[in-house]
DNA sequence: TTGTTTGCAAATTCTTTGCAACGCG
DNA sequence: CGCGTTGCAAAGAATTTGCAAACAA
């Protein structure tokens, strides 16, 4: 249940991409978090919060940097910012409250089904984590 | 397959909302434009072209009051701006491809047994129809 | 008249980009 | 040293909001 930073860094420097110090901070607190729904805001708090001067751009590039190189992928629950998590927590669909926010997940084998007919009908090759799909938690459809 | 404006323009004075000449236009490009997805901008175009003078923030309050009338959704495909569309023909799941754009739509009702799934696992209620998901369209899938 | 709408401009949110300075290899 | 990287500031895209003037009921 824990990755190693320096799993990222080499990633990184087999892609010929330089080993910097931003990078490296960036990799760290993926790894930290590993799990959790980071997002490009909170890697730059984090990371200043650890008297780590970095710019979002940056961090922006470096999570670019690492998708392109197959260590992370991003997803977008609704609306608001983009979460980033490591592809082998990635065979998941996010499901989001569109009213609380609130979020679930579920296994995205279920849907192998649905991508199958979609494939046959449409021709599209269907990659349900990359959107969440919205709907109402058990609390707020109670409240309607 | 024909939408009278009217429908739309009664909906909203049924809401004790004021007909004024921007609403009427704003209920006109929708029925006319019946089927196709519907951005705001294509509606401040639309209706700019036909010389009527109107500000985008009304389109988006229109567009607003007539969704919180029940007479318009909306969904998210991919990026880029929000579609909207009669609830008649929501019942479909728009696929985008997120290489090229393209976008295509499969009935929602193949997606009920997950959707009953994820009710039972999850609590939660999908509307599968807000959001788009991506994919490759056969040509994209085809160059990779 | 009076409370709703409108237009305009500015603010927001998330992300990207241009560019000169910086630093890894 | 040379080119990939960074920070900064500004640009972008989509949408929202504050506010005074305009207008439907």
């Amino acid at each position: 249940m824990h990755i190693s930073p320096d799993v990222l860094v080499e990633a990184l420097r087999s892609q010929g991409l330089r080993i910097t110090t931003t990078r490296r901070a960036v990799c760290a607190v993926i790894a930290s978090r590993h799990g959790q729904h980071l997002t490009a805001a909170t890697i730059v708090d984090d990371l200043r919060s650890d008297e780590v001067k970095i710019d979002q751009s940056t961090v922006y590039r470096t999570l670019d940097a690492l998708e392109e190189a197959g260590l992370l992928v991003h997803s977008h629950l609704g609306h608001g910012p983009a979460v980033y998590h490591l592809p082998s927590e990635a065979a998941h669909q996010h499901v989001v409250c569109s009213e609380c926010g609130a979020t679930a997940t579920v296994p995205t084998d279920s849907l192998s089904g649905w991508i199958g007919a979609v494939r046959d009908t449409t021709g599209f090759e269907i990659d349900p984590t990359h959107f969440a799909v919205t709907g109402l938690c058990r609390t707020c459809a109670a409240k309607r």
